[in-house]
DNA sequence: ACGGCACCTGGTATCGTTATCACATGTCAC
DNA sequence: GTGACATGTGATAACGATACCAGGTGCCGT
């Protein structure tokens, strides 16, 4: 940005088209954004912007209008593949309005918290609105700037950050009833649950929908002993309650473990194969979420699936809404169902 | 872009400060950018800046620079994580010169081809160099497009495209070579090998590395019904291998099998533990990339693991390198090894 | 014949920033 | 005491595009 003139970028501008057809540069852009101009100037003006591969800036544009024609997503962390179904939604929304879209990671390369360049686009004025994917606590001072620089913002996000934007989200709760009732079924009566982040909102709803669904029905427990917490949704600590698991007599295991999210459940299950223990056989395993991942491990994980292509679309529809229309009502919420996807991991209780 | 204009954004801009300050606009310019400004005026003026919360706006700096402070990522789709890798590399080299990423696919949604969204980055000079990630030749009018507008561009891909613009790969014939290195060693002497799509350099060149390595050997073997080549890179097709694989009866199998990548190699070992088969007690698989996934399946892969941080952060660095000097010589290529991470999925040969 | 209107076109100012030049100072050397 | 030179500041003109107003036509109705 400090260097001195930009490259020599023979790309034409207005002006050179308006010479070269003889008319005043207004013509031009009257004839490329479809105002009054006579059939003979618009061909003319047309060849010649077609002779020399005119098409207008977009810097200058930006200039004069108040829009940047971009949208900024910003994510907890640019490693782990869960959210990519959330940008092919974001994209897909944004591809049909010609809208760009930049991506800035809030915790770039997992190191020491730094939102900066997500500030900068704030301060800077560089995109028309922000999409947060998992916004959290820490995130707080951003969303102040954004409020005061009056820039639309939408979450996606199980809890609703503030009284402010559009929080875009899924049905946690029916989620946990969901998982519950598909096991239950199978004829589980003790079921485990091993949750993400204590105070990851989307943990807490689940287990709540399970718990729901499972003390409604006679003989069905989740005791405080099958009921763990982690520090994070990382592989890792689905290693770990596996571990734990493992060490257990097969007689005080649940026979049936509901984990955060998949990327837990598989790990989960991974390392009680390398315990020798069988899913489902032994135990059957359900996550949370649909990753791809999912479908091409063995056995096949059973899982709820978040849209992930309809939470994302919906994120950037709300925004882009209200970029279109700053007076919207702000702090609203919408959910979308989670689907329940049946596979290998999870079968009928073994007698 | 059509509406009207911008949002009432109360954001301040430098002819404010200069008001406030008693200073002209080029003055409070200087405070920021460093020129000649005496210490009472520069803290005056930086009073006033903090007061009202100014930071320059990106969009006229853009418009007054050449520069946009912003490069384009194409990737071939943004589903598929293999590539977080490097965005994360890439991330990294920008946030150290506060340069912003725009990030597109050039087949949203898997859809048909459809590269207008960088095509027209490219038009309306919203980037100041582009990145592009496995670059195939349907994008060759995209690489004409970048030319003419004199726009920088590396690649991250195998083959290079075009004499043009700087190529960063990984030495796929060395990692044959690994791979094979590590599975002779195990003792094994019939290695299969299920390569991407036949026209992907890549696997081609994993392919000759692995012959060399397999050919120094006496008694090792790479036969001819032991080699195919897939349609894609997709898990679908690793899973279409191993069906292939366990229809032959058990001594006319190689007791080692590369896989294209990753995502086939975990597809394949899965379809494989459906059937019954052990990895790697009946059969040892590998693959190339060293995606996440790999940790934690079970058993874990054993891979030659392309360095995507240092891929990503080359590309990126090389692509500053000529946004900064336009005069660098184009058509060059940069090499980088890759590393052979032996996990689980391969054993000793069984005897 | 003249006001009114629809149609077409151009001049000018503007978005927010900085490069360039011009003009003040003050300081030092000779 | 006068030129040379560093230091500080401001006025002006761009960057590329468009909003707005002000013309110019020609055609119609009265």
């Amino acid at each position: 940005m400090k260097a001195r003139r930009g490259r020599p970028s023979n790309a034409s501008t207005i002006t050179a088209v308006a010479a070269k057809a003889n008319v005043a540069p207004m013509t031009v852009s009257r004839v490329i954004n479809g105002g009054y101009a006579s059939p003979q100037v618009r061909a003319r003006v047309q060849k010649v912007i077609k002779e020399l591969g005119y098409a207008p800036s977009a810097t200058a544009r930006s200039l004069r209008y108040g829009r940047k024609g971009c949208i900024g997503v910003a994510v907890e962390s640019i490693r782990g593949a869960w959210f990519m179904g959330l940008l092919g939604g974001i994209e897909e929304e944004l591809g049909k309005k010609h809208l760009g879209l930049m991506l800035a990671s809030l915790k770039p390369q997992d190191r020491a918290y730094d939102a900066s360049t997500v500030a900068a686009w704030i301060d800077a004025r560089r995109v028309d609105g922000l999409i947060f994917v998992r916004f959290t606590k820490h995130e707080r001072p951003l969303l102040r700037a954004a409020k005061e620089a009056n820039l639309p913002v939408t979450f996606i996000c199980p809890d609703q950050p503030e009284d402010f934007g559009l929080t875009v989200r899924c049905r946690n709760f029916d989620a946990g009833k969901i998982i519950a009732s598909h096991l239950l079924e199978l004829g589980h009566r003790r079921i485990g649950f091993v949750g993400g982040p204590p105070d990851s909102e989307d943990s807490q709803e689940r287990l709540r929908g399970l718990r729901e669904a499972v003390s409604a029905v006679k003989g069905a427990t989740l005791r405080a002993e099958d009921v763990s917490f982690e520090s994070s949704y990382m592989p890792s600590t689905g290693r770990a309650a596996a571990l734990e698991f493992v060490k257990r007599p097969a007689s005080k295991r649940p026979s049936a473990v509901v984990l955060g999210n998949d990327s837990m459940a598989i790990a989960f299950i991974s390392e009680l194969q390398r315990a020798g223990l069988q899913v489902p056989r032994d135990v059957s395993v359900a996550g949370f979420d649909g990753i791809d991942e999912g479908e091409r491990c063995f056995p096949t994980l059973t899982t709820v699936a978040q849209p992930m292509q309809n939470l994302g679309a919906a994120a950037c529809k709300g925004l882009l809404d209200r970029i279109e229309d700053p007076s919207l009502v702000d702090g609203m919420t919408a959910e979308f169902p989670m689907q329940l996807i049946a596979r290998e991991s999870t079968a009928p209780r073994s007698s």
